[in-house]
DNA sequence: AGCGCGGTGTGGTCTGACCACAGGCTACAC
DNA sequence: GTGTAGCCTGTGGTCAGACCACACCGCGCT
C-alpha cells in the first residue's frame, strides 16, 4: 500500500498523518523545521511546503516566522477555517448547491436548538444572550448586523458542544454568506427586516430556555427559511460590478 | 479589508476563488498553466503550486500530467474527497473527538432515512438494494463488510439527493473508519456480529420503503450506536448534550 | 546592571533547471 | 495514398539553491 508513492507531497502528509495517530505529535507540538522535513523524507523543500500549505488551510497547523517557542508551523486542529474555506469554494464551484447548503442547515441547527432546550444539564446561553442584547443596543448597518447573526448562530451550536457541528455550520455559514449579503441588499426596508430577525432570534432562544423542544426547532426553520424567501436567495444575482483592484 | 494579501499563494487562492464566483470559470473548464497563472499573478511557480495542491485536496481540481484535453488542471468540484481529508485529519489531530463525529452521523443519518421514508416523490433505492444483496450474497472478510457498509450508508445519502451531506456523511465515515475498523478485530464473532448488521440494513430499507419515518430514524440510530457501544469505541448512546467543560 | 545590536534559525518566495508523461505532428517506408 | 514510427512540444512534478523578512537570543559595550 505504501510502497510507491508517486507524489512527494503525499508523502508528506501521509507522515504527518500517521504521527498524529501514533501520537507522536500532538495538539501544541511543534512540526519539524520545513527544511528538517524534507531531509527526514527524503523530498524537496518545495513538497514539504505543499503539504504544509494543505494542512495550514484545513486548519490543522498554524505557521509564523521568525524564531522562538512561537515560531514555526504548530499543530492547532482548528477545524473552523478549514471547513469555512471548503464549503465556500465548493459552492463557488457548482459543486454544493445553495440550496443543499441551506437545506443542510436547517437540519443541523434544528436538531442543535431541540437538542438544548431537552438538554437536562446546565446548558451555557450567555454568550448567544449577549449577542442578543449586543444586537438590539444600537443601531447596525447590515455587514454588522449579519456578522452578529452569523455569532449567534454559532454560539448556540458552541453551546451543544460537538465541535463537528459547530465547525460544519460555521462552514455552512460562510459559504452561502455572499449570497445572504446580496440579499440584505435587495430588501425592501432593511430596519423591518432586522426588527423581525431580532425577534426571531428572541423567540428561539425563549423557547430553548422554555425546554420546548419542537417550538424551537420550528422557530429555527422559520426563521432561517424565512430570510432566504425575502431576499429571493435562488434567483439572486451576486455579481458584482466592481472592477478588481491590481 | 483585502487591500493587502501578504502571501502569494493565497493571492492564488483569492483569484481562482473569484474566477469562479463571477463565472470565468466552471466546472469542466481548464485553468491556466502553472507557468501562465505565475505570470499573470505576478508570482512564483511555487505560490501557485501551492495553491492548487490545496484546490486539488479540497476536491476543486484535478491535475494531470501530459498533453491535450485531459492534461492541466480542471474544475472537478468533487467535495467528497475534500470532506474526508479535513474530517480524517481532525480526528487524527483531536480537533474532531471521535464522539462527536459518531453523533453527528446519527443526526445526519437519521435525517436521511427519514425523509427517505416520508418523501413523497419516486425515490430510487436500487444501488442501496444491490449493494445489501452483495453483501448478503457471499462471505466477505471484515474488510470488504465494511467496504460495502459505507457503500450502503452512502448510497442511502445519496438517495437523497443533497451533496452537502453526501459529501458530509462521507468525510464522518472516513474520519472513523480506522476505528471500525480496529473495533471488529476485536469483536468477540464477527460471523454473528456480520449476520446482526445485515439484518439491520434490511429492517431500514424494509421501514424506508413503508414509509414509517420515525421507524427508520431507530433503526438507523440503533444500526449505529450498536456497532459502536460493542467495539468499545465510545459511550455515545444517548443524545446527551456531552458536558465538554472547554 | 542595563541596553543595544548583530547572529541565528525560521518560514516565505522566487528562479532556474531537469524529468516524466501524453498527445500531436511530421517524415519516412511501403 | 496510407500507415506507422519517432520526434517535438507543452504540461505538471520535483528538486536545488538563493535571497528576504522576521523574531528571538545572547554577547558585548556602556
Amino acid at each position: 500500500m505504501t510502497a510507491i508513492i508517486p507524489r512527494a507531497w503525499q508523502a508528506v502528509l501521509d507522515a504527518v498523518e500517521r504521527d498524529l495517530i501514533e501520537g507522536r505529535l500532538s495538539p501544541g507540538d511543534h512540526l519539524p523545521p520545513e527544511r528538517t522535513l524534507a531531509a527526514d523524507l527524503g523530498v524537496g523543500r518545495s513538497s514539504v511546503r505543499e503539504a504544509l500549505r494543505v494542512l495550514e488551510v484545513l486548519g490543522l497547523i498554524r505557521t509564523a516566522v521568525g524564531s522562538g517557542p512561537s515560531a514555526g508551523a504548530i499543530i492547532v486542529a482548528r477545524p473552523g477555517g478549514g471547513m469555512s474555506a471548503l464549503m465556500r469554494l465548493q459552492v463557488a464551484a457548482q459543486g454544493f448547491a445553495v440550496a443543499d447548503v441551506v437545506e443542510t442547515r436547517l437540519l443541523l441547527e434544528g436538531s442543535i436548538v431541540a437538542e438544548l432546550a431537552s438538554g437536562t444539564g446546565v446548558i451555557d446561553l450567555s454568550a448567544a444572550e449577549q449577542i442578543l442584547t449586543a444586537m438590539e443596543s444600537q443601531t447596525l448597518t447590515e455587514a454588522e448586523f449579519l456578522a452578529l447573526d452569523t455569532q449567534f448562530h454559532l454560539s448556540l451550536a458552541e453551546a451543544n458542544g460537538n465541535q463537528v457541528i459547530t465547525a460544519t455550520m460555521a462552514g455552512l455559514r460562510s459559504a452561502i454568506e455572499g449570497y445572504a449579503r446580496a440579499g440584505a441588499a435587495g430588501l425592501a426596508s432593511w430596519p423591518a427586516t432586522s426588527a423581525r430577525l431580532m425577534l426571531e432570534h428572541r423567540g428561539i432562544l425563549t423557547a430553548i430556555l422554555a425546554g420546548q423542544a419542537d417550538a424551537a426547532r420550528l422557530a429555527v426553520h422559520a426563521h432561517i427559511t424565512g430570510y432566504y424567501a425575502e431576499t429571493h436567495l435562488t434567483s439572486a444575482s451576486s455579481t458584482t460590478a466592481s472592477p478588481t483592484t491590481r
